[in-house]
RNA sequence: GGCCCGGUAGCUCAAUGGAUAGAGCAACAGCCUUCUAAGCUGUAGGUUCUUGGUUCGAUCCCAAGCCGGGUCACCA
């Protein structure tokens, strides 16, 4: 059992035996003693004064000899002001230990066939454009969290809405059709996602260009954005689209195709994937044929333009348009179909999407409007709306070409890790391929680390130059000493030491013990960071078990160790904490080196 | 303008209502004959945006203000 629980309901024993109150165990605050007083768990006696009506050191020191006379766990304390600080035993950082060592997956919570289904939705990209900077924050929380809630004991199924119709993919469309010249992937080389985007870029040109010129003729801004040739005709476009125009999807089909060959790649690189894969195409006509339901229903109003409406000004928001008055859909339309047919396919108990927090109003809107339909789901939406991710001089701007293309970012990080591997030279005996294994798996941990130990809610500054040091508070500093712990456990073994499986010793050092201890917040860890939906909670932890395996690394000698029973406390420690940064990072999406 | 979110060291980020607010980077000073120096140790750096309130105790909770961002489309 947890220190903290036993402690917990010790105290509240406690107070009931000394002061003939009652409270709960929950109330009872207790928390890690901070390291400048002697102790490991504090108890704040602050809240009990009342009930003793003695002075906090008096009051502290009752409780104290309490919990040293009835837990066998707590062998000594004191009492600085009215912070109880307990010295727990030995013997129960061992015991905790012992139980790390004895499993594989130590902290995570097996899936039972009971368990609770979780989907989670994250990428969700659009087929007119290559994946940037902020797709990567999406990715890499996405599959994060999936991992963090599967070792919470949940069944996930990991899901994905490829947004792949509409006015924005018809522009790409429009655009090739116009100025491709017939132009492919394969006749040019460039990958398939790029191409699209480029002729995306092309469009937008095209149509800035037409607005000035109408401008120029004497039309208004906004006539002149209704009225620009290319805008008639993406909608013409659409509308065929809608109405299965063969050449239409023929070149639909043909471009997407070329998106995702190249959004394979991209996520085949950024080590991302999912179990089932929804397309809009499919989905935005069960989500129409709902709110055309939900207009004979009385739910939505139709205009005499024939646009539909929700109104949800009762609920304290903006009336919404569901269907335009050419009779196509918008995007929240497909969210509508898309939602229905999860829950077709899924017995789904938690559905949480990743989605920016530029789009909380949306998710808002969309539970609404599936309560309002009928589904009592609707209302169980979670939306887990991260932060936007801002270079250092501010938002990333198409425009301004600012955008952060994903492929290249990620080439250019192998490019780094790759020169200061090669520089440092620790990989001699490896073969090439070997080598570009290491380069990746250092890159991407590089990557994956510095946008993940940002809490997702906050917006975060993506500093090119920080993001390829790889000292100090980076993935590649918590690999590095996965990788040294592995040259150990490998000259333990070459040497024949055997690693036990269980230790019983009871004399630690400072270091030992605070090792110990922090191996001991692991399962804790894993919960609180499903609770807060938050692989940054791991993230941290496992740098603050780093930084303290370094300390005692740097200190104590572990196979020069003289002393044998000691020297193979110490590789079991070293063992167990090795498994933990792996089993750590492995939530996190990252990949640990055996050397580097 | 309405609603939502944020403001902590020069920079990037931590801190279940608790003790003297912590890390990394950058700066400065040390430590490789020793299990990988992508490491370790130390110094310096703070009006936690402001003003009130609640509390034994507030970076954290509440209110107002200031600053920054998001959103309120027949875009997605």
């Amino acid at each position: 059992m947890n220190i903290e629980l036993i402690i917990k309901d010790q105290v509240a024993l406690a107070i009931s035996t000394l002061y003939g109150q009652t409270i709960e165990a929950e109330q009872v605050q207790v928390q890690l003693t901070r390291s400048e007083f002697e102790g490991d768990q504090t108890v704040m006696v602050f809240p009990f004064l009342k009930m003793s009506r003695k002075s906090p050191e008096a009051t502290g020191a009752e409780i104290g000899d309490f919990l040293v006379t009835n837990l066998k766990e707590v062998s000594a304390y004191n009492v600085v002001k009215g912070f109880l600080n307990l010295v727990i035993d030995n013997n129960y950082w061992i015991d905790r230990l012992n139980e790390a060592i004895a499993d594989e997956k130590y902290g995570f919570v097996p899936v039972s066939d009971e368990a609770e289904l979780v989907m989670i939705e994250y990428s969700s990209p659009n087929t007119n454009k290559p994946l940037h900077l902020g797709h990567i924050r999406n990715n890499l929380l996405g599959f994060s969290l999936a991992e963090v809630m599967k070792a919470n004991g949940n069944k996930v199924v990991k899901t994905n809405i490829v947004n792949d119709r509409g006015v924005h993919i018809c522009k790409s469309m429009v655009a090739w059709q116009k100025f491709g010249n017939g132009e492919t992937p394969e006749t040019n080389g460039k990958k398939g996602d790029h191409l699209v985007g480029e002729y995306y870029v092309r469009f937008d040109q095209q149509y800035k260009s037409e607005i000035a010129e109408l401008v120029a003729q004497g039309r208004s801004e906004d006539q002149a954005k209704e009225e620009a040739p290319s805008i008639l005709e993406t909608r013409e476009m659409l509308l065929k689209w809608e109405a299965n125009d063969p050449e239409v999807r023929n070149l639909w089909r043909t471009m997407n195709g070329w998106v995702y060959t190249g959004f394979d790649e991209t996520y085949k690189t950024l080590g991302v994937n999912f179990d089932k894969i929804y397309y809009e195409s499919d989905t935005y006509t069960i989500g129409r044929d709902e709110v055309l339901r939900g207009v004979r229903e009385g739910i939505f109003q139709q205009e005499s333009d024939t646009s539909v409406w929700a109104n949800l000004e009762k609920e304290g928001l903006d009336k919404k348009i569901l269907l335009r008055s050419d009779g196509t859909s918008v995007y929240i339309t497909q969210d509508i179909g898309t939602a229905q047919l999860r829950y077709r396919d899924y017995p789904i108990d938690h559905m949480i999407y990743v989605v920016g927090n530029e789009q909380i109003y949306h998710f808002q809107v969309l539970s609404l409007l599936l309560d309002k339909l009928g589904y009592k789901w609707g209302k169980d939406l979670f939306h887990f709306p991260y932060g936007m991710v801002e270079l250092p001089n501010g938002r990333m701007k198409s425009r301004e070409g600012t955008v952060v293309d994903a492929d290249d970012l990620v080439a250019g990080m192998i490019d780094v890790a790759r020169a200061v591997s090669m520089e440092l030279g620790k990989l001699e005996g490896y073969s090439e391929s070997e080598k570009e294994q290491i380069y990746h798996i250092v890159a991407l941990g590089a990557l994956k680390y510095f946008i993940l130990k940002v809490d997702p809610k906050k917006t975060m500054t993506f500093n090119p130059e920080e993001s390829i040091d790889f000292n100090g508070n980076t993935g590649p500093f918590i690999q590095y000493t996965y990788a040294r712990i592995q040259s150990i456990l490998r000259k333990a073994k070459e040497t024949g030491i055997a690693i036990p499986g269980k230790v019983d010793t009871a004399i630690l050092n400072d270091k030992e013990r605070s090792l110990l201890k922090i191996i001991s917040l692991f399962p804790e860890v894993i919960k609180e960071a499903g609770m807060a939906h938050s692989p940054a909670v791991v993230a941290n932890y496992v740098y603050d078990l780093v930084k303290e395996f370094n300390s005692f690394y740097h200190d104590h000698s572990i196979l020069n160790e003289p002393d044998l029973s000691i020297r193979d406390f110490r590789l079991t420690v070293a063992q167990t904490a090795g498994k933990i940064i792996k089993n750590g990072f492995s939530l996190l999406g990252i990949q640990v080196p055996e050397r580097m």
